[in-house]
DNA sequence: GGTGTATTTAACTATCAGGTTATGTAACCT
DNA sequence: AGGTTACATAACCTGATAGTTAAATACACC
């Protein structure tokens, strides 16, 4: 099995199961209700919550012969921590010019040496 | 080609792909600079590095040999709207009984309405 | 205890993902 | 021009994903 984290993303990475986790986020429900929307068998539901739950993104329950289902959101308090290592990349809002323009600013002032580290001084240019 | 969303998770599904943007919030590089730390062929990374492209994760320049690779965040931005949303369920801290106990007020709070329309009774006893 | 309802499991198929080796291409370097 | 460096592409293999239909399981209800 791979690493929390990846199975994490690879969960979120089908539009089918993301929009069962946004409809879990109303509330527990069964898994019938949970198909209703999409033109699919009910295994392959089945099957979609299987991966939700190994990634740990859903619970299963038991209520006679339903297996309510219930969002479990920590392992995307992981996945948003590590998106937000890059946080301080899409703020600087650069479209390629920008960019290019801030480096070759950025090397001209420090004699190049960390030229890659950006500077991005006026990053909130943008129009 | 899938939606945006969706090629971006999967994109961060693979730990390979998240090394090398990590790596490329450091500065841009070359792809053998890439390669290096893993056990791998250079066709694998090429891949890795196409998939990244295509998710819009990555930029590629050229300069003589060098192919430099470049990080654009901007997709990532879009992942964690769509992560943020769920921040409430993570943030309630909740295990299993704490949920129950939440929504059993609020069900009684709000004469039921919103409870999924199932009732969910004793959902909290697992085992 | 048989019937209906909810859901899972099994078996199968097709496509995709991630890896390999081998070969091709483009730019630099005498 | 010929060799080296940096990379991409092609062809191939393997295992995982996403779907299907058909059968099995579990419980409720009469």
């Amino acid at each position: 099995m791979a690493d929390q984290i990846s199975s994490t993303f690879a969960a979120l990475a089908d539009p089918t199961r993301r929009a069962i986790l946004a409809r879990l986020a109303l509330g527990e429900t069964s898994v019938t209700e949970l198909a209703a929307p999409f033109e699919m068998s009910m295994p392959a539901v089945s099957k979609h919550l299987r991966v939700l739950e190994n990634a740990g993104l859903v619970e299963r329950g038991r209520q006679a012969q339903y297996r309510p289902v219930r969002l479990r959101a920590e392992p995307l308090k992981q996945a948003v921590g590590w998106l937000e290592e890059y946080r301080r990349f899409w703020e600087e809002s650069f479209d390629r010019l920008d960019a290019y323009l801030q480096r070759i600013q950025a090397e001209q002032a420090t004699g190049n040496k960390n030229a890659t580290k950006k500077e991005t001084k006026d990053a909130g240019k943008r129009k």
